[in-house]
DNA sequence: ACTTTAATGAGAATGAATCTCAACTGCACA
DNA sequence: TGTGCAGTTGAGATTCATTCTCATTAAAGT
């Protein structure tokens, strides 16, 4: 958590961004604990500590913390967007449970190393992955 | 454009389901050009030819036809569910430029069968994958 | 402290997707 | 070919995530 507060400290700076209450709670919300999480996730859980986090205070900040690299964008669920961390965390895939919803994290590596190769070819930049399967995981088959 | 719609009759015979006007209308407007599409394209196509398909009803259809395994969900744009053919059509994944939108198609194989081999160690059964990455295209970098 | 300028909160606005319901139409059967 | 009925449709209303507006507030340099 230290460290994650430090990237986003000097994220703001560079871009000459202020390093609002807002903006340090919502981060600290978001390591605090969730995985994966919506910004309705986010904005119950601040509520319960802090009043006056606006809804549309996160919808603003959330785009900060994935352009400083801190989260991305995942999935959709419930026609919900939903987010991940990044920091710390290693690359992974996504098998998401068409039945029950569950989403199964698996390995990565070779699935990158492989794309990479791929977006060479096409001589495109790759920024972020965004890999996964839909089906049935084992309970719901 | 034979077997498409030979597939579709099946479908929705299989399912009860009656083979209606507007359920012919929108599913040749599918497959008389797109390769990606999304509902708003549709109508707007549909209007000019026929009066009185509503989006609501496209909005109903668009989901049969998925289920038909015609077309499938592909990624979001504008906001807006986005999706594309997969009758006739390889496997690919795709590459989505930040900057201009466009989108790359890119061979698959070697990744399916990557993608494969973790599934089933998650025991988990593939119905639909979902592979890209987001990034900048080569005019853009 | 003061000033400037960006950021916030609250609620209004937007817009894609879904729902409602009266009118309509495939389609099975006579 | 006509009849009945359950599934479908069109049009507009509704929902709900996300974005916008704007008056108020608060960072941060001086």
């Amino acid at each position: 958590m230290k460290k994650e507060k430090e990237l986003y400290r000097d994220f703001l700076r560079s871009k000459n961004l202020k390093l609002t209450k807002p903006r340090l709670i919502i981060m600290e919300a978001v390591f605090e604990n969730h995985e994966h999480f919506n910004v309705d996730d986010l904005y119950e859980q601040i509520k319960k500590k802090h009043k006056n986090v606006s809804r549309a205070t996160i919808y603003r900040t959330v785009p900060l913390l994935v352009e400083s690299g801190l989260i991305k964008q995942s999935l959709r669920c419930e026609s919900k967007d939903i987010y991940e961390h990044t920091y710390g965390h290693e690359n992974h895939l996504h098998f998401i449970c068409e039945k029950c919803g569950k989403i199964i994290e698996s390995g990565f590596n070779d699935v990158a190393e492989l794309i990479d190769t791929l977006a060479e070819k096409e001589n495109f930049k790759i920024s972020e992955y965004n890999l996964g399967a839909r089906g049935l995981c084992s309970d719901c088959q």
